[in-house]
DNA sequence: GACGGAGTAGAATGATCGTTCTACTCTCTT
DNA sequence: AAGAGAGTAGAACGATCATTCTACTCCGTC
């Protein structure tokens, strides 16, 4: 009698939980994991506060995961982005036309992993970054073994650094060009790998 | 009456702006922007509230000023530890020899300007963290005029590059090695600056 | 057709947020 | 000596925080 005709609002169980994660994935790239409140989250995805307790036991949990499937989105993007152009060289190339597009992107923010790891210093929020990380370089890796680099593993984690150092310089610095710098950078590292395969002394 | 013996803790007003922007600063470092409240900023600092509301109209305005005096002090210690070694190549490795020491410190937190970037879309925060990038890529475009590379200015930005990624690197990654990298590729990248000056055609 | 699980709406909790205010004390200046 | 300015301590404000709870509705299944 309190609620005489409630409308159907009620969403199909199997579509609560997807929303929900999309909503605070958007949510928290957009403005910070601190600054979304669950009041947010709660609005924008329609789903009720019961509901999201009744998936996660915590708000870290709810952002974990969130972030989790980031990391699967994005990987997924950036992997097809890069298979575009066939195996070796072309491909080194393409990982850098796909950040450019990113960083264009009116939404661009940066790496959402980067922002949450500057967010919190410790905890499944911090480990989840991490893992994307090591992901993205275990991708570049196998993208530098097509390229016939000897010693791929390390040439990925310095091909790593390349992309993290563009993603902030066009965040943060406003670098328009930074992802044609670090692809220039990038052809300089393969062809020294390939050239002279080890020279000892570094620097 | 309501207060018969006060003790004398009050502080001398020259101190008062410096001890709390220097808490501000390490309190922001540690444990992000929103994650620190006022009430901790109180007692850590020993500075009552109204003292800071004289100085510093908000909260985003005092840490605003934290971060630009933490511009100041990093950058006068990373040139000081940069201009132990002579100009040219030396000082180029020095400056991921001080990568490499801030990076095994063990309050190292990654960058604060980045940290403080991904936590704010916009506004003076922001700002200041665009402002410090600025000015570190003016040094390393000098320390790079130095080497006699040609075209300073491009290669400063494809360094900065190569800074940000490896900070990103050890702190998110947890690369320990992320300064050596970074050291390498500079070392590459001034080479090729050195050897061809122009060859038209990029990667 | 009744029941239980899972959904919604929204009030309520206690904590903490940034900010303001009152009341008092110290110190310098004239 | 007195007053002004700047400091401290801490209560108080309203807003918002994450979380819990009550009350109700829908839907699939015995």
């Amino acid at each position: 009698m309190t609620t005489p005709s409630r409308q159907s609002t009620k969403q199909r169980p199997a579509t609560v939980r997807a929303k929900l994660l999309a909503v605070t994935e958007r949510l928290i790239y957009t403005g910070g994991i601190h600054a979304t409140g669950m009041d947010r989250i709660v609005r924008e995805s329609g789903v009720a506060r019961k509901s999201i307790y009744r998936y996660f036991p915590t708000k870290e949990a709810l952002v974990a995961e969130a972030l989790r499937e980031r990391d699967e989105r994005w990987m997924n993007w950036f992997v097809s982005a890069c298979e575009t152009a066939p195996p070796g060289p072309p491909r080194l190339r393409a990982i850098f036309e796909a950040l450019a597009d990113w960083f264009s992107q009116d939404d661009f923010n940066g790496c959402a992993f980067i922002n949450a790891a500057g967010e919190v210093a410790a905890g499944p929020v911090h480990d989840v970054a991490r893992a994307h990380k090591r992901r993205l370089r275990d991708y570049l890796c196998s993208v530098l073994a097509e390229c016939g680099v000897t010693d791929a593993a390390t040439a990925a984690a310095d091909l790593l650094i390349l992309v993290d150092g563009a993603i902030i310089s066009a965040r943060v610095g406003g670098d328009s060009r930074a992802a044609q710098r670090a692809a220039r950078m990038a052809h300089q590292l393969v062809r020294d790998q390939n050239v002279s395969s080890t020279t000892g002394d570094s620097l």
